[in-house]
DNA sequence: TAATTTAATTACCCGTTGTTCAAAATTTTC
DNA sequence: GAAAATTTTGAACAACGGGTAATTAAATTA
């Protein structure tokens, strides 16, 4: 006969963080196209074909769910971007793999990034998911200008290019479409491509 | 003594004019920073130390001061486009010509633009808005088309790369603050230097 | 100053939405 | 199959937000 101990041997949940799962990705994903606000739990739940309330049995509150959605996100890109600064590398190079990196983790498996509307959050978890974005953005900066120094980057403004990159960056959520005919690699090699070398034509190769 | 034609020659409205006008701009500007559903109608009356109801004395409906907000960025963006396709120069100079117009014109004098979220707008409006929008899409497509054809612009997936350059620069908005250091012709250069000649580092001039 | 127009307010209606609670349905365990 | 734990539901609530109507205040005309 087993005893109270044994309770946590046996794994009775029927799927239940499979699902909270699901909730966090369709929730990132809705929030990430219509906004935060426009986004009922209502229809997170209809998507599911369950009630608003079954989602309170995964979630604590529409604002934790954002947080949420915000932290899986961050936990990526910081990964990501662990992942760069511990390459050797020029400065060029790593700014192509952090959004190469990007791209393809959080958009292809993860629950889609939202980089706005942290304004809802409650006070505690916005101090925290916004000084984390603020940190993940100065060191976009210092790579910049890293780069530079390196050689590696032209003389560009380092934090207004930052903020720039990363708009382009965070606008891809909207528009991409994972059914359409446009692959992940397409978009993330037209992205690099644009910011690295730019648009203008070149007879003579710089490399 | 006057007769009722005479009402038209004096103008006996007290500010109504420049006071929608204004409702306009803020609504434009909080709709940008804070998402058309998440702003309500008491904050944007709450701005101008007036009840949310003497807002419909300048506006019809919500949908309504949305729908206008659209129309006049569209107004002007189309006014910027119509511009550069007048203008003798390669495609890589109309590009650059469209999107310092549109950041120096919708941003600094326009009620800042916006370019999202016109699900939630009447019927009507939404297709005549939503077929406008895809027009300058298009016809920002074409141009990078041209510029390819004309050898000004590399070779590019034209309508991939129209949609980053918009994302970029509707990204823009959000965190652009008029009272900060950055002034807007030093966000246009930059932004025009990052797509135009790239990040990377060049010590061959390509011109 | 009286009459008319213009502007803004207060009070209220009503649908939506986030949230809670008690109860029902379903699984899992034994 | 009974009991316990897990999942889902339905009803109801409170807060909020868009919108309307009646009313008051202010300004313009004459």
């Amino acid at each position: 006969m087993k005893n109270r101990a044994d309770k946590n041997v046996f794994d009775r949940r029927r799927d239940h963080d499979a699902k909270r799962e699901a909730v966090l990705r369709i929730a990132a994903e809705m929030f990430n196209k219509r906004g935060y606000a426009a986004t009922s739990l209502d229809e997170i739940a209809q998507h599911f074909s369950i009630s608003k309330t079954a989602l309170y049995y995964y979630v604590e509150s529409k604002p934790v769910l954002l947080q949420m959605c915000y932290e899986l996100t961050l936990n990526l890109c910081e990964q990501v971007m662990v992942d760069v600064l511990a390459s050797n590398s020029t400065g060029v190079e790593k700014i192509e793999a952090y959004f190469r990196g990007v791209i393809a983790g959080v958009l292809k498996t993860g629950p889609v990034a939202i980089v706005h509307e942290f304004a809802t959050l409650p006070k505690d978890a916005f101090d925290q998911i916004h000084s984390r974005a603020r940190m993940l953005d100065s060191k976009l900066a210092a790579i910049i200008e890293a780069g530079i120094a390196d050689g590696s980057i032209a003389e560009v403004p380092p934090k207004l290019t930052e903020l720039i990159l990363m708009g382009a960056n965070n606008w891809i959520q909207r528009w991409y479409n994972p059914e359409g005919d446009k692959t992940l690699e397409e978009v993330a090699d037209c992205f690099i491509f644009l910011f690295v070398n730019g648009l203008k034509s070149r007879t003579i190769k710089a490399d």
